[in-house]
RNA sequence: CGGGGCGUAGCGCAGUUUGGUAGCGCGCACGGUUCGGGACCGUGAAGUCGGAGGUUCAAAUCCUCUCGCCCCGACCA
C-alpha cells in the first residue's frame, strides 16, 4: 500500500478528550475517529489490525473444532424473555419496534439466539457436541462508555458457544477454550493472566477472565506470587495481615465528638486494624449490620452473595434501628443479623459503644457478640494469600476475554434437548466464551509505546513492514523503493510505502506514530554505498544492509 | 443516575472575572527558498463562539433552559 493513496490522518497534538493512553495514539496515529460517545469509526489503519486480530481469531477456533457462523444482531423480545433477561436487564440493553409495535432488541450477547438455534435443530447426543462461533457486533447502551474503544456501546466481539451432552463434555470445551485463548492472546503479543471471576449475569457457577494488565484497565485482579493464585478483586479470598495480640480488659472510652474510625485512631492514638467497623445496610429482608476491620473496606459485591441486593442505611435509619447515632455503634447487644469478616474471629477490638461519645475497646468475637461470618471485605495488596500465606498484589486490568460455564440456564429456559443414550430428554449443556479484538488492539498499544508512538506486536500490526523513500526527489531513492516494495510484496510482506512528497523528518514521525515493527530507510546518501537502512521500531537499533540483501535480513 | 470539568476555525488553546469590530499556534491552499527527525518567508481561505430563550443601545462575555463530550463514582453480557 502507498502512504499517498491510503487515508492515514495523523495528528500533531492529541484531542483534548483523550485520555488513556491507547486512546490518544489510536486518535493521533490514524486509527480511529470518535462518532458519539462510545461510537467510534474504524479507518483503513484500525480496520487492518482488527482484520489481524480476528484472522487469529478465526485460526485458533477453527483448530478446536468451532465452526463460525452469523447471527442477526435485531432480536425479537420474545426469546429473551423466556430467558428472564429482557425484565433482569435494565437500560443496557437498547429496546425498539418495529413497525408493527412487536418488541425487539439489539443483541448485547448472544446466549439467546444461539440457544434457540439449538433448541430448533439439535435431537440427539449424535449431534452433540457442537461449538458454534462468530465475530459478531453487539451492542450495549453503557452507563458510561469510556477510554476509547476500551468501552463502546457498540464494538465487535468474538463470542463461541458449546453445547454438549455431559459436564464432562463441557469441561473439555471449557479447557479447549482456554487453551485457545492462551494460544490467542500469547500471538497478539500481549502479557496476560487468566483469573477466576464472578459469573455475575451471565449465571451458571464458573468463569475465568483474561486480564491484560494496564494502567488503563477498570478492573483489579489479586495475584499471589507464592502459589500463583489470581482472581478478580470481586471475588478474591484474602486474609488481612494479623495485627499484634493486645491485652485488654472490657471498658468503655470517652471519644467526644469522634466519629470516624480515622478520628477515633487518631484521637486514642490506636492503629485502625484494632477496629471493628459497623456498617448498617438495608437488605430486603430488613437490616443487616456487617463488620470488617477498621483498615479494611466493605465490598458490596461479597456482601451481595451473602444477604443479597442491599444499599447502605441512611442516617436517619440508623438511629432509628439501633438507637445510637452513626460513628458509635457496635455489634454488641443487637438481635439483628450480622455479617462480620473472618479477621475479626481473633483477638480483642475497639468499636462503638452503642453510646454518644463512647467506644468500646476489648472487645472480643463470640463473648461479647456473634455473628455469621464471611469474607466480605476488599481484597487488596499486601493482604495474605489464603492459599498459601504470602503477601498478595493488587494489578490493574483490562478484561479481554471470558469463558463461562453456563450448564443449562439457557437450555432449560429455550427447552434446547436432547434424547440421550437411553431415550431420556436432558437440557444441553452449554457454555460461552468471548473475546473484545478492539479490547487486543487497546492493550497492545497500552502494553507497547514509546513517547514517539505505538510499538506493534508483529501478528496484529497494521502492515509488516514500512518502507521510507526519504527524498522522492532523487531518481535513484524512488527506483530503489520502487524495486524493493514490489520484491517484498512478492515475498508476501504486508508493506506500507511513504511515498508522500514529505520531508524526512515528517515521515520519520509519522512512522514511529504508526507504530509498524519494522522501517525500511531507503536514503540518498546511503544509497550511494549501496546500502539502506533497516530500523527496528522498538529498540531503534539500525542496520544498514545492501540492496540485495534485504529481502534476506528481513527473511532471518 | 450522583459529583466535577469542558464546549470559541480541522486540531490545541486565549478572550468570559469587568458586555463594546472574534484572536494565537498548528494544520489547510497558493508562490518561493529548503530537504535524514514534525523547515522558513510571503499571501490567503476558513468560525451559526454547542443550541434556544431572555436582559441590554450593544452579549463569546450577564441570566434561564437545553444539548453534547470528558473525568470520578454507581452500574456493567
Amino acid at each position: 500500500m502507498r502512504f499517498s493513496k491510503m487515508f492515514i490522518p495523523t495528528l500533531r497534538e492529541a484531542p483534548a478528550d483523550a485520555e488513556a493512553i491507547s486512546h490518544i495514539l489510536m486518535l493521533r496515529a490514524g486509527y480511529v475517529r470518535q462518532l458519539a460517545a462510545g461510537l467510534y469509526i474504524f479507518l483503513p489503519l484500525g480496520l487492518r489490525v482488527l482484520g489481524k486480530i480476528n484472522a487469529v481469531l478465526k485460526e485458533e477456533m477453527e483448530a478446536i473444532g468451532a465452526q463460525e457462523i452469523s447471527m442477526p444482531i435485531l432480536h425479537p423480545a420474545e426469546i429473551w424473555q423466556q430467558t428472564g433477561r429482557w425484565d433482569i436487564i435494565g437500560g443496557e440493553m437498547f429496546r425498539l419496534k418495529d413497525r408493527t409495535e412487536r418488541d425487539f432488541c439489539l443483541g448485547m450477547t448472544h446466549e439467546e439466539i444461539m440457544t434457540w438455534l439449538a433448541s430448533r435443530e439439535i435431537r440427539s447426543y449424535r449431534d452433540l457436541p457442537q461449538v458454534w462461533y462468530q465475530i459478531q457486533t453487539k451492542l450495549r447502551d453503557e452507563a458510561r462508555p469510556k477510554s476509547g474503544v476500551l468501552r463502546t456501546r457498540e464494538f465487535t466481539m468474538k463470542d463461541s458457544y458449546s453445547f454438549d451432552a455431559t459436564d464432562e463434555g463441557l469441561e473439555k470445551n471449557y479447557q479447549l477454550h482456554a487453551e485457545a485463548y492462551h494460544r490467542i492472546f500469547n500471538r497478539c503479543g500481549l502479557k496476560f493472566l487468566q483469573v477466576e471471576s464472578d459469573p455475575g449475569m451471565m449465571g451458571g457457577g464458573y468463569s475465568h477472565e483474561f486480564m491484560a494488565p494496564s494502567p488503563a484497565g477498570e478492573d483489579v485482579v489479586a495475584l499471589c506470587e507464592g502459589c500463583g493464585y489470581s482472581a478478580n478483586v470481586e471475588l478474591a479470598l484474602s486474609t488481612p495481615v494479623p495485627n499484634a495480640a493486645v491485652d485488654w480488659s472490657y471498658e468503655e472510652v470517652h471519644t467526644p465528638d469522634k466519629r470516624t474510625v480515622k478520628e477515633v485512631s487518631h484521637f486514642l492514638k490506636i492503629d485502625p486494624s484494632y477496629f471493628i467497623k459497623s456498617i448498617l445496610v438495608m437488605s430486603e429482608t430488613g437490616p443487616v449490620l456487617a463488620l470488617v476491620r477498621g483498615d479494611q473496606e466493605l465490598h458490596e459485591k461479597k456482601l451481595s452473595k451473602v444477604i443479597g441486593a442491599h444499599r447502605p442505611a441512611q442516617k436517619t435509619e440508623v438511629k432509628e434501628i439501633l438507637g445510637v447515632e452513626a460513628g458509635f455503634i457496635g455489634p454488641m447487644g443487637h438481635t439483628l443479623r450480622i455479617i462480620a469478616d473472618p479477621c475479626l474471629k481473633e483477638g480483642l477490638f475497639l468499636t462503638g459503644a452503642n453510646k454518644q461519645h463512647y467506644h468500646i475497646k476489648g472487645v472480643k468475637a463470640d463473648r461479647d457478640f456473634t455473628a455469621a461470618w464471611h469474607d466480605i471485605h476488599n481484597a487488596k495488596a499486601g493482604d495474605l494469600c489464603e492459599k498459601c500465606r504470602k503477601p498478595l498484589r493488587a494489578e490493574k486490568v483490562i478484561e479481554i476475554g471470558n469463558i463461562f460455564k453456563l450448564g443449562t440456564k439457557y437450555s432449560s429456559a429455550l427447552k434446547a434437548v436432547f434424547l440421550d443414550e437411553n431415550g431420556q430428554e436432558k437440557p444441553i449443556i452449554m457454555g460461552s466464551y468471548g473475546i473484545g479484538p478492539a479490547r487486543i488492539a487497546a492493550s497492545a498499544i497500552e502494553q507497547n509505546n514509546d513517547k514517539d508512538g505505538i510499538i506493534w506486536p508483529r501478528s496484529i500490526a497494521p502492515f509488516d513492514l514500512e518502507l521510507i523513500p526519504l527524498n522522492m526527489n532523487d531518481p535513484k531513492t524512488v527506483e530503489t523503493a520502487e524495486q524493493l516494495y514490489k520484491d517484498l510484496k512478492a515475498a508476501g510482506y504486508d508493506v506500507l510505502m511513504d511515498d508522500r512528497e514529505e520531508r524526512a523528518g515528517v515521515k520519520f514521525k509519522d512512522a514511529d506514530l504508526i507504530g509498524i515493527p519494522t522501517q525500511i530507510i531507503v536514503g540518498e546518501k546511503t544509497l550511494k554505498e549501496g546500502l539502506v537502512e533497516i530500523k527496528d521500531r522498538k529498540t531503534k537499533e539500525t542496520a544498514r544492509v545492501k540492496v540485495e540483501e534485504v529481502l534476506e535480513k528481513i527473511n532471518g
